[in-house]
DNA sequence: CGACGCATTGCATAAATATGCGACTTCATG
DNA sequence: CATGAAGTCGCATATTTATGCAATGCGTCG
């Protein structure tokens, strides 16, 4: 039987990862490795070989680099508090927000211009965001649940 | 005894490789082996990793890509066919141009800005430049012979 | 609750990249 | 011509990164 894994923390890695990375002068995986152990973080260079290719971070000169985040990807995580919930049915994934917010996070959702999602409609708390044909909705919720990083109903 | 090497061809093959990486896509060092030696470039992989180095190429989602070329290394080479000569002494390295060219090629090296580099005064087909305290003559002299890429007197 | 889909992770290892060292060339100099 | 400094390169290998696989956790749905 091998080691129990503690699966749950990639939101807050990578923000770690981010923050180190800027930080510090990290040029192996090992390095921040160890780093994150110092934070707190125990994972393996496995693990962050995966996490700096998701994050877009580029190796030059023996050193990590990361392209500035995207100014959309920065807006919807600020917006990420106003969403209550999720949900969807066949055609459509239905986000509640709070009051008058539902625009705000609209815009930012169209301005990420994720690949699945084809358009978005808001009212004053509610949206309505549809998939491009052939992804599924099911697809498209997830990763809007991911994007905004938190774990909703 | 080990394989004779033809050395000298380094010029040539980073011009090879910064149009094959624009070209095609290739996303390893022996990828790009492969394809330099389809043009007539026999090198060894890590020969390549210096290369790329070199050219400050980066690998990003498992493809090679370029930065693009600085604008004053590509005024540079444009420039480079009206040098006619270099010469040093103990204090400064001689550019001669083709006549009226010295100030383009005074102002290209300039923009450059090149560390070893103090300043340069162009006359007409005359260009002087002096290194920075503690940089020989000869360093200077080398580097730009470099820059240019050309075999001169 | 049980089954299923999917995401996350570690482990072991494959794949890829970087580098110490010596060979060789080219220039320039005594 | 001998000598020496600098630059380029291959080889062998060390270092670093990527990945196939299986285990586990989480959420959903019947």
């Amino acid at each position: 039987m091998r080691k129990l894994q503690i699966v749950q923390s990639k939101g807050a890695r990578h923000e770690a990862i981010r923050r180190l990375l800027q930080a510090e002068r990290i040029g192996t995986q090992e390095g921040l490795c160890r780093a994150l152990a110092r934070e707190g973080f125990r994972v393996t260079q496995a693990t962050l070989s995966r996490d700096l290719q998701q994050l877009g971070a580029v190796r030059v000169g023996g050193l990590y680099e990361l392209p500035p985040a995207s100014p959309a990807a920065a807006r919807l995580q600020e917006v990420g508090d106003l969403v209550v919930s999720f949900a969807e049915n066949d055609l459509l994934v239905v986000l509640r927000t709070q009051p008058g917010a539902a625009p705000a996070v609209a815009s930012a959702i169209d301005a990420a211009r994720l690949p699945g999602c084809l358009g978005t409609l808001a009212g004053d708390d509610t949206i309505f965001a549809t998939p491009v044909r052939g992804v599924a909705v099911r697809k498209l919720s997830r990763k809007l649940r991911n994007l905004f990083g938190r774990e909703l109903s």
